[in-house]
DNA sequence: CTGAATAATGCTGAGCAGTTTACTAATCCG
DNA sequence: CGGATTAGTAAACTGCTCAGCATTATTCAG
């Protein structure tokens, strides 16, 4: 715990820093109200608001049809748009970026499809084109982004790597964030998608309540992202939550429970074959049922482990199965109390596919907060590497 | 993120917190350095350390020869007496107590066999027996103690219970934290053995230098402590690191191909059984080392669910057996690879069978340093709870 | 034994940030 | 139009850090 001196300069830019996270999450507020949430006394806030106005950190709102007696106060207001940052998520089949601004309202979403076996310059290539087109329509350069975030399938390591393994053709070689780092010069951050879905689920989805959760990436393939007293968990080496890597946990095979069940369509597409096993066992065909079943049981080993290894309070259902979890979480809960000390919550993701380039912004904003907590506040610019 | 206003007055407090971080844990220092180490002025530094003296929260160390020329500085020194701290071990087999002053090191350690059989009101009968000898010793009464943290067999809920599971005979009922709390006014704390022990090897212990570990208590029952980013996770219910309660996960019946090892004496107690087959390892017997094999290939199942699920850098190989660890760890080594995507280093417990009482020192002068930086610097006292 | 050299201490004034208090300004309502 | 109410603002005050300089204690050379 390395507690360091400070001086009164250093004091100013804490109360000034106390004063933008009193502004942000919150209705346009009067001096007075800033003075109760940053615990400071009226005068000072007042010096420190306008200082902040002075360098574009706030705004004033002009005070409107106030109904209550005595002189009008005037209403600041954090200026979210003094800066942006992008998420990422490069999925096998989709690329998705989203340009978000401080407060992480959505500015502008682009989805592009992507071909699956697309090589690692190919769908680099696509993702500067969506890039670009969401930059074109915002009416923004690279140089207005703070901080972007990218998502990608595979552990990573610290160098934004995936070279364990990865389902993308070709990627383990592949740098992406030396690839953006030519465009951009604001900080880049690549990061597992399991990861950035927990994260997203816990600020905007189905877990915000939750300090300790446990997210699933359902789908063809299965992972999972650890959040734990409320931070992600990377693990030393970025590989935490491969629990499906161990071969007493069936999670590779485990879809393969629902592709294989009787009475599937020959013309079904292999990403279809799933969405209709839960089709039919929602219209009660016993088939489907016992196919779930048999994916639950094998997918509910590996939550299991999980489960018990960090106990957490909530397992998030999500990915691409969750537009099912109204057959699944059922039989899922019931193999997983077989296993467990403890039951969590299980709960499906509110999120859907947007949830990995959700949880790049998020981690996005995080790394421009805390180089606002360790930089202070100069006039707003995005940050240099 | 509740950033929240400071003033002076919190300022000063905050400084004055600084140089006691810069007293602690180096030897006594004078006023120049502490200003470097804090990032004060000399004159700033002069001002708190001397408030420090008066509170009896630092003391001066009148000067030595010293060999340098001109006037000799003063020395300060934190005053690691000015509170105390109990660190204890209720164990099935033993009662062990330690005395730390704020500092951490040990004032006096009383060990006690315990009954295996005793009801939780004699066991507690016992650890009070060997608390007052201890207090006795050092001429300390129970309000001379700051923080007392116990750990026990078994997930430990949030009211430092133990109502999931323990081999402890009828403690399951049992609420030590309550006990003490007649005793003591301080803050106590009730925490799992194998947390506890995790805490103290990352403190004194074989993985001071890592952030994430997994610590394994091994013996005739096993157990996992989880340290990720330098903290121990509890998780939501207290049950982190339960991973042997999955069946998939052979931990409760791996210890048994030890036991059952041909060529054990029949005079053997059973807690020495494993003992025994671990010498005749070391001396080259087949069967022992077939047992052996047999050991860690059901326990590093287990251990690899934990790896995968938490990619730690450190598994720290802990508890009765590791005094065999020369035996174990290189089986354990290979029979991981087998499993794991990454493999992390596996270290022997440096801390033995004292791991968990000092895990506890630990933990309970943790809990002192949070009250000082939330609460502040009074003159020295117990907190209450 | 005395005085120069050296290094730490202690003191004083300057500067800065936030608080308190009192006063002025703007709006609503009767 | 005046009183009530609330917001903004100026001045005095407190408390803190810092820079610089005088003071003090010690060593060492002559």
């Amino acid at each position: 715990m390395a507690t360091t001196g400070t001086d009164m300069s250093r004091m100013r830019e804490m109360n000034q820093l106390s004063i933008v996270w009193a502004l942000r999450g919150h209705p346009p507020s009067t001096v007075t109200e800033l003075a109760r949430r940053a615990g400071l006394s009226r005068p000072a806030v007042d010096v420190l608001v306008q200082a902040l106005v002075v360098d574009g950190w706030a705004e004033v709102e002009e005070p409107g049809g106030s109904s209550v007696v005595g002189r009008p106060a005037r209403r600041f207001r954090f200026r979210a748009t003094a800066g942006h940052v992008l998420g990422i998520d490069i999925g096998v089949h989709k690329i998705l970026v989203m340009l978000s601004d401080l407060e992480g309202s959505l500015v502008r979403t682009v989805r592009r499809p992507a071909d699956p076996q697309a090589a690692p310059e190919a769908r680099l290539a696509a993702v500067d084109g969506v890039i670009d087109e969401v930059l074109r329509d915002a009416g923004m350069t690279p140089g207005d982004i703070w901080a972007v975030t990218v998502g990608v399938t595979g552990p990573v390591d610290a160098t934004g790597r995936t070279t364990l393994s990865t389902p993308l053709p070709g990627w383990r070689a592949a740098d992406p964030a030396a690839h953006l780092a030519a465009r951009f010069s604001c900080p880049i951050q690549v990061e597992n998608d399991c990861k950035l879905a927990a994260v997203a689920e816990r600020w905007n989805g189905a877990a915000q309540d939750a300090d300790d959760i446990v997210f699933l990436l359902a789908g063809l393939r299965t992972g999972a992202g650890l959040i734990l007293d409320g931070t992600l968990r990377r693990g030393h080496g970025g590989a935490a939550g491969e629990i499906g890597a161990l071969k007493a946990v069936r999670w590779l095979t485990a879809p393969g429970h629902l592709e294989s069940c009787p009475g599937i369509p020959a013309t079904a597409a292999p990403g279809e074959a799933a969405a209709w096993v839960f089709q039919a066992a929602r219209d009660g065909d016993r088939d489907a049922k016992a196919a779930i079943r048999r994916y639950t049981r094998d997918l509910a080993v590996g939550v299991a482990a999980l489960v018990l290894a960090l106990d957490p309070q909530v397992v998030v259902y999500g990915g691409g199965f969750s537009r099912s979890a109204d057959v699944i979480l059922d039989p899922l809960r019931r193999e997983l109390a077989k296993h467990c000390l403890r039951l969590p919550e299980l709960r499906a993701s509110t999120l859907g596919d947007e949830s990995v380039a959700l949880g790049a912004v998020r981690l996005a904003l995080d790394e421009v907060d805390s180089r606002l907590l360790s930089d202070g506040l100069a006039a707003p610019a995005a940050p240099r590497r």
